[in-house]
DNA sequence: CGCAGCTTTGGAAGCGCTTGCAACTGTGAG
DNA sequence: CTCACAGTTGCAAGCGCTTCCAAAGCTGCG
């Protein structure tokens, strides 16, 4: 395995100009240069990243901490940021703490803090403030995307008002029997995102003189299995059923309209079912949703990264609100016309 | 930032009984390594990997090469890797070659050669002899997982043996018009795995003296929805309807049940349908599969490491055939009676 | 009481790079 | 023709650990 001390040799040149010569940093004469890159090429030389790191202090290395790999969510972005690491020539180390906090803990601690990472995105991870100053005490910038992290540079949708837009949208349709599916408390915990789109829904509610009603706030996983369980039960048990439904996930909105499929309900025409993510089933599904584009923000993470690491960022905490995108589809129309009424 | 030499001074002891003490390798005696671990614990030491790695060769490090983190398979494996890797103190580096053939060459060449893992996990990867070559001379243990990778260990599924299983399972029911759902060329070409399917399928059909028919032989890119598509193409336009899918995984298998749905076809009285896989939507969909456990195939080529880099492990590539488990559930039926025969 | 043989300890030499510094080269202006 | 200066180059000092080696401290037995 050849070292840098190898192409030197036979580059016949000194160490410190092929190391300059291949990083591009420092004045080398072209000659130099070429000569050097001739002799790496060579010799299949590849800089050993732990020698560079250890001299430099940089380890072109990223840090994503993400709460699972298996939410559309969660791997879109991974996709995003993964992708745009390669690009920049940066490896992206993988912390899924999935399994609870203890891994979240030790993560934090015996991992990310061994001076392994330039910088960290987590990704729906709300830290404690311990835990941000931790972070921040090891001079690594911190990007959040999906959750807040005071102190921390963020990239966020606007879920609220998304989630107001949304119910807005099943409003102005007609609707005013709408359900809504949250998500769980276990993901509250952390994310806080589930009450955010939440507040969004009541909102809409309240500002249109709709009664929100507790049987009809249904939640779940943000799975589809877990979304079609539940809706099951929400379809199935009410005296009263809702006309539309608003899940906070994509995947929740397809675990309800599996839900309404089985109670032989037609979407849209019996209920409306409106999502939030732009997940690549939807198409499937014919689902109107909010496309907020996941693997975009993944994308955008690394950039500010990669702007902070060119020592052009200002390390400031900048905030940004990821656009998203209304999909209409065919999921939501006007409410089925009421049986009572028509009786009446 | 404390270094080793802090925490030596503070415990009072020299830098070379610390990192034997930390590190648990040599002869320290119990009080010097419990002063030293105090030490460390007040001043919040971590080892710089860095620094360790390069002293000492050993990264504690693994490289996880996939195709695709999208996919149920290969998302499943990521968990399982990571889970394993976490808890052993190793950091998992993902590398997502999703985008062809360009970045899984710039990923092998500048990013694993680079002495920064101490492994390197490919997943559904068929990589050439050349450069598996390359990986093995770098000096690193090499496991594969649902692909063949000549020179390697790999751990595997019995993937044309669950295949014909598969088939027959069908064929017993009573089925005798059979379609089969197999993988897109643009995975044949990196995996072989639907190739590897679809000869189990073939065989099976054979034996059981049926005939393979060509328009009923579709594929797509093991998606739900590019099985969706194509399921629509197959149920929606041939003249006369296959009783039974097969489809080589469970996402398909879900794609060709929607599409069904669409058709009215129910499942499993109009259409049988069975995948491969043991996705965690097949609940919902009853959908009847082979399960394989994707995530403990991960966590098993971590393990299989580990062994090696105790010293334990020889070097021999050695090969497992992970078991799956074949499970029932209600997408699978006799045929629908044939109507032409009623007439007749 | 002495010594072999063990455990425990610290000194110091790296691991393979990056980079500050000083020396050296070549250029154009004076 | 000389001098100042910018562009190049090599030397050598680290980066923060691990680990070899030799020295020191113990133990127990003859």
């Amino acid at each position: 395995m050849p070292g840098i001390k190898d192409v030197a040799e036979r580059a016949g040149l000194s160490i410190a100009t092929v190391s300059r010569a291949l990083s591009g940093k420092g004045n080398v004469s072209p000659r130099s240069r070429e000569r050097a890159r001739t002799a790496a090429a060579e010799l299949g030389f590849v800089a050993s990243y732990q020698a560079s790191s250890l001299a430099s202090g940089r380890n072109h290395n990223v840090g994503l901490v993400v709460p699972s790999i298996h939410r559309w969510f969660f791997s879109s972005v991974v996709e995003g940021v993964s992708a745009t690491l390669l690009d920049a020539g940066y490896d992206l180390t993988l912390y899924n703490v999935s399994e609870g906090r203890e891994r979240r803990h030790s993560v934090l601690n015996d991992f990310l803090l061994r001076k392994r990472v330039d910088a960290v995105i987590a990704v729906s991870l709300e830290l404690s403030e311990a835990e941000i100053d931790q972070l921040l005490a090891i001079h690594r910038p911190i990007v959040g995307i999906g959750g807040p992290l005071p102190g921390a540079s963020t990239i966020r949708i606007d879920d609220s008002g998304i989630a107001e837009a949304a119910a807005r949208h099943l409003i102005q349709l007609g609707h005013s029997k709408i359900a809504h599916m949250t998500g769980d408390a276990a993901y509250e915990q952390d994310f806080r995102l589930p009450g955010t789109r939440q507040a969004g829904f009541k909102k809409a509610m309240r500002d249109a003189g709709l009664a929100v009603r507790p049987e009809w706030q249904v939640s779940a996983d943000f799975t589809i299995q877990g979304a079609y369980a539940n809706a099951r039960k929400l379809l199935g048990s009410s005296p009263e059923r809702p006309t539309a439904v608003f899940a906070a996930s994509d995947e929740m909105a397809i675990g309800v309209i599996l839900a309404a499929r089985d109670f032989g309900l037609r979407v849209p025409q019996d209920l409306s079912v409106i999502g939030i993510d732009g997940h690549e089933l939807g198409e499937v599904f014919g689902l109107t949703t909010f496309d907020q584009d996941a693997r975009g923000q993944g994308a955008l993470a690394v950039r500010r990264l990669l702007e902070r690491f060119d020592g052009a960022g200002d390390t400031a905490a900048a905030h940004t609100e990821y656009p998203t995108h209304f999909v209409i589809r065919n999921s939501t129309a006007v409410p089925p016309v009421d049986q009572g009424r028509l009786r009446g």
